[in-house]
DNA sequence: CTCCAAGGCTGATCTGCGTTAGCAAGACGC
DNA sequence: GCGTCTTGCTAACGCAGATCAGCCTTGGAG
């Protein structure tokens, strides 16, 4: 068990802040969750992480720096299944079965906190308050999966893209890397383009069209809501499934 | 705790057989899974069984009949994000969160299960196997999910509808309702349409050419494969995610 | 200070799929 | 036995977004 400075310093961290949004986490299983900040990593930008196709894969825990998982198709292109910004898992998915079913890159440079299938289960054990949160992440992730299939099945380009920044903006608020205005972004184009099922030529006419219709502006690794009202309007952005208000298991 | 005929009836459920093949389920297993078979529920075909946007929504475990689960748009659209048949969850989602995020609805007259969060939880402090199989279970669920979007994002037409017949195909036989050669199938034009992000007119050309190139039928309620190999080829189909051999948990 | 690779940006042309419109064949109520 | 509803099917036309091709800016390596 982690001693009181341990306990604060996990407290303040993104994977703290984020589950305590939903089940709200006693110092007991603050100290269960000491466990899952030990074997600290750091990779370098586009060195996959997890692999498509290999057996017993670890997870991580994402302490710092941006992520993407995606899935590559024979024909060469790739589709971009998710972002994953600090305190979230990467390749949870992957330790449940026997082999991974997709990649995990790293965007920037990145740390993150190995963990195994055994960890998981033992913590689960010792506070089922944490398994609970964990349950809830995992479904908070596979909702963000399914309203990214909705985009990409009956959106717009537009849409989609007003979206998907909207979207982000709300995840990183929530770990305190946001603010209504805005926030730092390293997605290229080129990413995005892979993530929304667009050519990165689409990509950047619909930046612009956003950008010209005063909406948002993205530019120098940088968004910008310039008008987060009417941004929301024009996308059709469902603001109840990530802002929740206050947590579900005081 | 449940007799010997019960267990033994539980044990031939599609549920049962499901999750069998993920984890080999002893008879306490299969006692305590008999609690989710207790308040059986019918519904009509076309009329929600789970409502987006309202709260405190049940959960189900589908016992015989075809559904799906989807969301509305705005502009009066939909997408369907996954079908559901006997042995699957529905809503398991929705009863994590406080209001649920998608609809279910029926595609043939149902029977299902009812349970809630407690019940869930309940089982799952009974019987860490049980809980295992569920997880499991639902990872599969998000990894078909994955699949699916993958599909819309950077799959043609032709390919997303091959395999989505395949993908049906697997899940059918493992619970018994299906063989190589095929599957009756209750599945409308309009809701395949729904489903792969595609207008029904475009469905009916994409299934006439893959009836011209002799890869497979789909006429009057059933999916013929007419030639397996070759449409696994030509769909660029990875039976690898569904096509799993044997427990994981012995 | 120069080179060069990555990323941003734009115009021209092509195409897969949507939209609209309509016919035909069961299935069902009355 | 007659309308009406649903589902399957087809053709003509239009558009959102892909593809191709190329230029411009930026920033880091040497």
């Amino acid at each position: 068990m982690a001693d009181a400075a341990t306990i604060n310093a996990i407290q303040d961290s993104p994977f703290a802040r984020k589950l305590a949004a939903f089940v709200k986490l006693c110092p007991h299983d603050l100290g269960v969750m000491s466990d899952f900040y030990r074997q600290r990593r750091k990779f370098a930008v586009g060195v996959d992480m997890i692999h498509q196709g290999q057996a017993d894969q670890s997870a991580y825990v994402l302490a710092s720096g941006w992520a993407c998982s995606y899935k590559l198709l024979p024909s060469g292109t790739r589709q971009i299944v998710d972002f994953q910004i600090p305190g979230d898992f990467l390749g949870l998915r992957s330790v449940l079965f026997r082999t991974s079913d997709h990649n995990v890159e790293p965007i920037t440079p990145v740390q993150a906190s190995v963990f195994s299938q055994r960890d998981l289960l033992d913590a689960f054990t010792q506070t089922p308050r944490l398994a609970a949160a964990v349950l809830w992440a995992a479904s908070r992730d596979e909702a963000m999966v399914v309203e990214h299939l909705i985009d990409l099945g009956r959106r717009s380009a537009v849409e989609r893209m007003g979206h998907l920044l909207l979207e982000l903006g709300a995840r990183l608020r929530l770990v305190g890397m946001a603010d209504k205005d805005g926030y730092k972004c390293p997605l290229s184009q080129y990413l995005l383009a892979d993530a929304m099922g667009l050519s990165a030529v689409h990509v950047n006419r619909v930046l612009r069209e956003l950008r010209e219709e005063g909406l948002v502006t993205f530019q120098r690794g940088r968004v910008q809501f310039d008008d987060y009202e009417a941004l929301v309007e024009s996308t059709n952005y469902d603001r109840a499934y990530l802002d929740h208000e206050g947590p579900l298991l005081k």
